[in-house]
DNA sequence: ATGTTATTCAACCTTTTGGTTGAGGGTATG
DNA sequence: CATACCCTCAACCAAAAGGTTGAATAACAT
């Protein structure tokens, strides 16, 4: 059921898909909107998502002619336990967090707007 | 000075490599005792080691004629940090941790055997 | 000096990855 | 109906990843 950490540390690997992951974190979104604020085709990032999917890292699900994305943070917990093993941290520290996400995010709270409901 | 996170989420999609820090969990390893269990060229293993090393994994000190691998948990603190940001679990359970180690090993305590000192 | 052990380098090969474009299938909307 | 929008598929491409082999380098042993 939960992908494998191979999948999963792979798809992690590519800052385009950490960055989407960090605009889901916000909110759902679909794939036009994800796509919006990136230089790359929209087949690329359909692409990236569906490598995220496979590692189960999201969840799409299609209303009407929009496929909604939505994270799926549990998938976290596998590699996250496997990391710590390695090494026993203090207690996650979120200032460490919001730095990580303002190094990584290029769009600067961009103009991709999503449509309600 | 951290490796990006690229570069240690790339690292630790190998399946080969996470081995590889599993068994420098136990204790420091010389390259060709890292090799021993793995079907794979000593070649192979090396470049494997000189992504570790590169993703700031593992570091590398040249003794003689033999070549320590040591494992660098903290540089697995900077994708610890990342992830728990998307989902809040629970205080790591080192039980979860022993099941992947058992999972992922396959060599079962093999021969492998390292010199002292 | 010769040989043996430890490790890397260089060249090569195949598969995977991350991107492109153009066509096409659904789903609204005028 | 016709048209526009949302998304994926298929074919293609270049570059990177993961492996091989054989030669090269470095250090110890005889």
């Amino acid at each position: 059921m939960t992908a494998p950490l191979d999948s999963i540390f792979a798809a992690l690997a590519d800052p385009t898909r950490r960055t989407i992951l960090a605009m889901l974190l916000e909110d759902d979104m679909a794939v036009t909107d994800v796509a919006e604020p990136f230089e790359m085709s929209l087949a690329a990032i359909s692409k990236h998502l569906s490598v995220l999917e496979r590692a189960g890292l999201i969840a799409q699900e299609k209303r009407g002619r929009l496929k909604w994305c939505k994270l799926e943070p549990a998938a976290l917990k596998a590699p996250s336990v496997w990391m710590q093993g390695f090494g026993q941290f203090d207690p996650v520290n979120l200032d460490d967090f919001e730095r990580f996400l303002a190094a990584e995010i290029k769009f600067q709270s961009s103009d991709a707007e999503q449509e309600g409901s």
